[in-house]
DNA sequence: AGGCCCAGATGACGCCCCGTCATGATCTCA
DNA sequence: TGAGATCATGACGGGGCGTCATCTGGGCCT
């Protein structure tokens, strides 16, 4: 007997759902992410092991190195997905803003309401005086900077500013939202706003600009 | 038959050099370092391993764990010999500035040269991509930080310059220095003139005050 | 000189982590 | 329902880790 005369030729309702093959793919893949952050929150990336996350998803060993070649590649994984999830709010700061001073409060802002949400997520017990490595330059992550790069370069250019060289400029841009952004996470309570205005003072005025506390 | 009747009470030339002893301790300690240099310039610091400086040396495991605990413990040694080396430089900058500029000035510029010059020794052949992980805060890298603190302080106060929030601020300082020295190792030819003016502007000035390429 | 003592060099050892692979279970599709 | 594809499993060899019982020889005393 066959289907066909009680069903159209594609089953009910579009059953797009796909096969459990996939799903249950699609579930492991997420359960070692999530072990991999919890994990690397509580023992800190350097002294979590691959074995170490392995043990909290339950998995067996050799399921681990059907999704990823090793440590590095779920930590890089885990800066993609923040990456990704940073971009889009990157790009719309970038094209909403009127002028140079309005994008770099606006990208920073968003940067540091950013950090502040990840927070959370990460530095759960982390020991004390171990470094958390910045997100290295996986492609998501590198995707970011370059498009900070190209905002910077097109708003100045909007701007009319004179020109500067963009490697270092940008560089120091990063380097300064980083920093302050890693300072304000350690203050209790938390202010996004002051550190933002620093920031911004610090690129577009330098010392003199900087705000009194 | 006694030595007094020929010699002084205490022996000729007053030998101070150390026993053996001590000297093989010294010897081997600094075998040790130059070993890890040279293993962390060639594999990087992430993929070596206690082994591989163990091995170089020619002596044996358990002697390297007379000297060192980790491999953590080396390379915070490095830096600990580095920034030993850099803060007489840096104190001696800090004396002779006789304002905030030309201490800004001196103190990144004796930076620059420093990363010139270390950068030979350091990063021989590591594998592209890799991050070599900044200086840890060890006891002598974080008087290091103290000390720039500690100067701008001070400079800033005498120059009668307003308060900030010197926290962020030297944060901000040190990150710059930092990244834009980072890419300026990456130029051909290495232009530490450039660098430093663009850093010291930066911080100065901010983004108006930058130096058109 | 001869002998004693102990700092410290040695390398074998047990432990654990690594990444692989032969095996078997389960899903898919005909 | 059966054949084949897909993928989870966990045992395994390789190797790095830090330790420790043992040995060596420098320091020191007589």
């Amino acid at each position: 007997m066959s289907n066909i005369a009680y069903f159209p030729a594609r089953p009910p309702a579009e059953d797009n759902r796909p096969g459990k093959r996939e799903r249950t793919k699609v579930a492991n893949r997420q359960s070692i992410l999530d072990a991999a952050r919890a994990v690397f929150g509580e023992l800190g990336y350097e002294a979590a092991t691959v074995r170490d996350i392995i043990r909290r998803t339950g998995l067996a060993s050799g399921t681990f190195y059907n999704y990823y070649k090793s440590k590095e590649e779920v930590f890089d994984a885990l800066a993609d997905d923040g990456a990704r999830r940073f971009r889009p709010i990157l790009r719309a700061e970038s094209d909403k803003a009127a002028d140079f001073e309005s994008f770099l409060r606006g990208a920073i802002r968003a940067y540091f309401d950013f950090l502040e949400g990840e927070h959370e997520s990460w530095r759960v017990n982390r020991p004390a005086g171990e470094i958390f490595p910045h997100a290295r330059a996986t492609p998501e992550v590198q995707a970011v900077f370059d498009e900070v790069h190209v905002a910077l370069a097109k708003v100045l250019e909007h701007d009319h500013a004179p020109a500067v060289d963009l490697d270092y400029f940008a560089a120091a841009c990063i380097a300064i939202a980083r920093e302050v952004g890693d300072k304000m996470l350690e203050r209790r309570p938390i202010d996004v706003d002051g550190a933002t205005d620093f920031a911004v003072r610090m690129i577009l005025g330098g010392l003199p600009a900087l705000p009194r506390p």
